[in-house]
DNA sequence: ACAAAAATGAGAATCATTTTCGATTTTGAA
DNA sequence: TTCAAAATCGAAAATGATTCTCATTTTTGT
């Protein structure tokens, strides 16, 4: 057997599944465990949390932070372009979570300190007011 | 009196001392206390962290999320200079701290979630590889 | 089917952050 | 200086996300 193998399994699937279905959405381990408890699925936080490391490492979902009260949230990732293609913005107005194209942002930032800057998508959450707050005001 | 009125406290001018005297670094709530204790200081966790979200609404003091077993950090903000222009990136190979015209970025965001996304550089801090460390690999 | 490797789950353990609430401090004005 | 209202404090309990433990169950190659 080889060095690292990693078992395939019906919770793992139930748990891509779900953020399939939610793929424009971002959910937190506490909402998939729900929808899951809802549709009968019997499985431990642990687990949850287990597979989802794993799917993040293996490059299928997309991890990031929004605050220690929210926690982590998970998205799906279609396709499987390198690393995750989207920053995401949170409103400080009225909370919504905005996606931001990666590449666009980096080539923004080519000018700046020696240019070449590759952003974590997984740490950076960018904080501000969106478009439709400040045309509001 | 105003409609809201913040006391001046002991408290927070040892808060503020201890970011100020690690200017350089970001530091956790927990560090914090520990530092302030180090000194003899008796205060508690509660009031650390309020006076931390005062600090943070006021300007003084930048808040930023790392993971959530880590939580936040926090880091003195020096004064005026760089004001609202550039938002800080920082390496996670090196720990070099970069700066990147805001308005650069919130023109690559433009396309984006409906556009007119404004940044508040007071709380967002982009994590990722400096482009030095990247042409090192 | 068999044994080793990996995954599971229930609950306890961590850990950061928030809440509660009675006691204490700060402040402006009398 | 004195007073009362407003703001702050602190200690402990509450919350909530995430991790750990470990005995039990699945999965997989042979």
């Amino acid at each position: 057997m080889g060095t690292r193998t990693s078992y395939k399994t019906k919770h793992r699937d139930e748990i891509l599944n779900i953020l399939r279905e939610n793929e424009r959405e971002h959910m937190t381990a506490g909402q998939i465990l729900d929808e899951l408890k809802a549709k009968g699925v019997s499985i431990g936080v642990a687990t949850i949390y287990r597979q989802l490391d794993r799917l993040v490492e293996e490059g299928a979902v997309t991890k990031y932070m929004v605050d220690a009260v929210t926690g982590a949230c998970y998205e799906f990732r279609n396709g499987h372009e390198e690393k995750s293609a989207y920053v995401h913005g949170k409103c400080e107005k009225c909370g919504k979570v905005v996606h931001i194209e990666r590449k666009a942002v980096e080539t923004a930032m080519q000018g700046f300190s020696g240019g070449g800057f590759e952003l974590d998508c997984t740490r950076t959450l960018f904080y501000g007011i969106c478009g439709d707050c400040r045309r509001k005001k």
